[in-house]
DNA sequence: AGTTTAAGTCAGCTTTGTTGACATTCCAAG
DNA sequence: CTTGGAATGTCAACAAAGCTGACTTAAACT
């Protein structure tokens, strides 16, 4: 049992299986209140957790491809269709083809799409301003450099990206 | 844009939409990291993320019932029954009738459904102790406050029962 | 004796992931 | 110019893992 013994002039952390095994913990019960309030909308529309990410994504960059979207959200085209396709029938996305690339559909979010989408991200904005309220200024700085470490190589350089993107 | 503005006394944060939303989008990226190692191991035993959940709790917790396992993972019995049915047949589970309470099931890890756990923690963990000591000891407790902060009450009762048993 | 509780089963449905097959469009080599 | 391959997106079918509802069995409680 890797006993967190410290050591080194920088870091200096005690790491014991139990600190381990309770982040861990932490994250699978945060996670779950994270996608708490957010469920319970979709819910009233018949939509799941990937509506919700589709249109996330899809408000955070108008425009972008369904093979952008594919690239970020880390699935398979066809299940991403099959999402993207009830929320065109629906009219919360419109697929335009695009003007130079004829083979690519560019993505927007219609008047009712970015009604629900501001829904979505009002409810689990209330919540997040709740916890980063609650647990004071160092803590979502500590938050943030621990979830950034955490991520693949990939997903970090997608998350520096939108991140910037958002100052 | 964002200012992070200390104004003290309590904890008066200036909480844009921008940091909200990166906040928001850190924890999508962040789960999935959290969750690519665990997977790649589950996917060559033929189980699931329900499956790790389940191992994960039973070690946890030996000889804890179906319907602690219930209530601690939020699921319910049909969906826990299936995963847990394919761990016994496969001999990483045993299930006892209760001495006291014959009516219950106590539910523990046999030896390979140990080595099983092992295998799983310790990718896992080796990701969160990367994390952990890339962000230094003050993020990680500030990690530890926000995302109990962003629990539900219940599961917020939980993790306290299980991070104080884990000191 | 009658009710409640714990566990489990069967059936059927939903969401969201997967592969495989296919149509359309673009582009570049011949 | 044509043609063959790569890129993009769609359709079909299947699997994992949630869900509800109805029910059984055994044990415990009152």
């Amino acid at each position: 049992m890797s006993q967190g013994h410290h050591s080194r002039g920088e870091t200096l952390l005690f790491l014991t299986d139990a600190q381990l095994r309770a982040g861990i913990e932490a994250m699978f019960f945060a996670y779950r209140g994270f996608t708490a309030d957010p469920d319970r909308i979709l819910a009233r529309y018949g939509y799941g957790r990937a509506h919700h990410r589709a249109v996330h994504f899809i408000n955070r960059w108008p425009g972008t491809t369904v093979n952008n979207l594919l690239a970020i959200l880390g699935v398979t085209k066809q299940s991403l269709n099959r999402v993207l396709r009830t929320l065109i029938e629906d009219g919360r996305v419109e697929s335009r083809v695009g003007e130079r690339d004829k083979r690519e559909r560019h993505l927007y979010l219609t008047e009712i799409g970015r009604a629900l989408e501001a829904e979505l991200a009002e409810a689990q904005s209330a919540r997040m301003r709740d916890a980063f309220r609650r647990a004071g200024p160092d803590a979502v700085a500590g938050f943030r450099e621990v979830l950034e470490a955490m991520m693949e190589e990939e997903q970090r350089r997608q998350f520096r990206g939108t991140a910037e993107a958002a100052e």
